[in-house]
DNA sequence: TGTGACACGATGATATACGATTTCGGATAC
DNA sequence: GTATCCGAAATCGTATATCATCGTGTCACA
């Protein structure tokens, strides 16, 4: 999906600011700066041969995506993605991806819907060997061929925002929790149906909605059992 | 509630990347820079006795909230808010904000329903000489009452985020249907007597969202009456 | 021995300067 | 008369330098 190494065609055409944003989100997704990670402006540039000035400015545009936290005269550190925090946007992703399911319902083609299975196919073969870095892939890919076509372009803007906060926690998912897999492809064949039978549009949100907060529920119970209810449901 | 001013206390206090990205905020919101109007760095520091860098942080950061848009060594101009915009900006606040307000319910003390609907009696004595921008001011506190309290916080910045989006807009959404005004503190109270009795949280999550896409219908019927139906329901 | 203040080092914030890119206008050729 | 190309001006992108601020260690004093 995304690319974050740099290749040297790209390193031409792209501007400093940019490539040492894509170089910190790179080494945040790949935890090699962990939460908690002091981000020194003076380090950085040093380490990608520039001044420090594109690199302020990157990391001033991560701060704004919420990959990191600034404070004045301090300086930047990775944001602390604890539990809290994926839960709430887990939370949030999945209001936000079940409207824009439902928003997008009436606008897919059969075709959509037989790729969106096709998908969910190749998700059920996965589950032999299970491999949760592949199996989350293609949910998003799943998820994606469902809202992409989303009437409302604000709407997707902000799931996409959200995914990518969860982006460097989402890999772990599945892996925490195996069993919620097959559960999982069953509710997307669900999902489908309800779409091709043209199912009323709340039916179909709250339908897409309970599905993510599901995976969300079984975290919880799987990570933390004493405080799984600490989210109201809908 | 938002204060775009700055007093000459806050100056020294505040960077100077936060004065310039109050300063052009302000100046957008008061439509002196409108829609498409070239944002000049130089000029811009200039105006503010400044250098170009602080200007030039404070417009990346407007950039990463929408407010304006940027191109390569071409620069920045305000962003495009045609009606579109807007009315896929309110679809995204009548679910966001329905969802908050769910969420926020079971939280809410008497004197929570009580201040809100103190709020809501300040509406109703301006219904007799209205004054759209003081009712729609009025109408934000209304709902902040409501959703403030929201269990995900992540769910409350991105409520925060789409009022933002809204501002130097929303001045004018009742000025345009005056009519909706009185059926709208109906649904208030509405609202307000659903949380009270406790009822379902999903009834008001639907209630609230109607609430604003009602008010966004009013809004498509009386100014495009033509493409009214453009968004789908729910 | 503990606590407070002071000073020094590290780091971010801003200013100034220069180089790169784009845009726009005019001149020339067809 | 129109299209194209070239050049100058404007503006952004980046580097270097200086100033302001914060964190921390140390020393003096209670």
């Amino acid at each position: 999906m995304a690319r974050d190494e740099l290749t040297s065609a790209e390193t031409a055409t792209l501007s400093k600011s940019q490539q040492a944003y894509r170089w910190i989100k790179g080494r945040i997704a790949s935890q090699e700066f962990s939460p908690g990670y002091r981000l020194v402006l003076g380090s950085i540039a040093g380490e990608l041969d520039m001044s420090v000035v594109p690199v302020r400015e990157a990391i001033r545009q991560l701060e704004a995506e919420g990959l990191v936290m600034f404070e004045r005269n301090v300086g930047a550190r990775v944001s602390m993605v604890d539990d809290t925090h994926y839960r709430f946007s887990m939370q949030s992703l999945s209001i936000l991806e079940g409207a824009a399911t439902a928003l997008a319902a009436r606008r897919l083609t059969v075709d959509d819907i037989q790729r969106a299975r096709h998908i969910n196919g190749l998700m059920i073969e996965t589950l032999e060997h299970f491999d949760p870095r592949a199996f989350t892939g293609l949910n998003q890919d799943f998820h994606a061929a469902l809202y992409e076509k989303c009437a409302n372009p604000r709407m997707l803007d902000l799931v996409h925002g959200e995914w990518a906060r969860l982006g460097h926690l989402r890999d772990s998912t599945f892996s925490f929790v195996p069993g919620r897999a097959a559960e999982s492809v069953r509710e997307h064949e669900n999902i489908l149906q309800l779409i091709e039978s043209s199912a009323p549009l709340g039916e179909i949100e709250k339908a897409a909605r309970r599905h993510r907060s599901a995976t969300l529920d079984a975290y919880m119970i799987h990570e933390h059992p004493d405080e799984a209810l600490g989210l109201p449901a809908f």
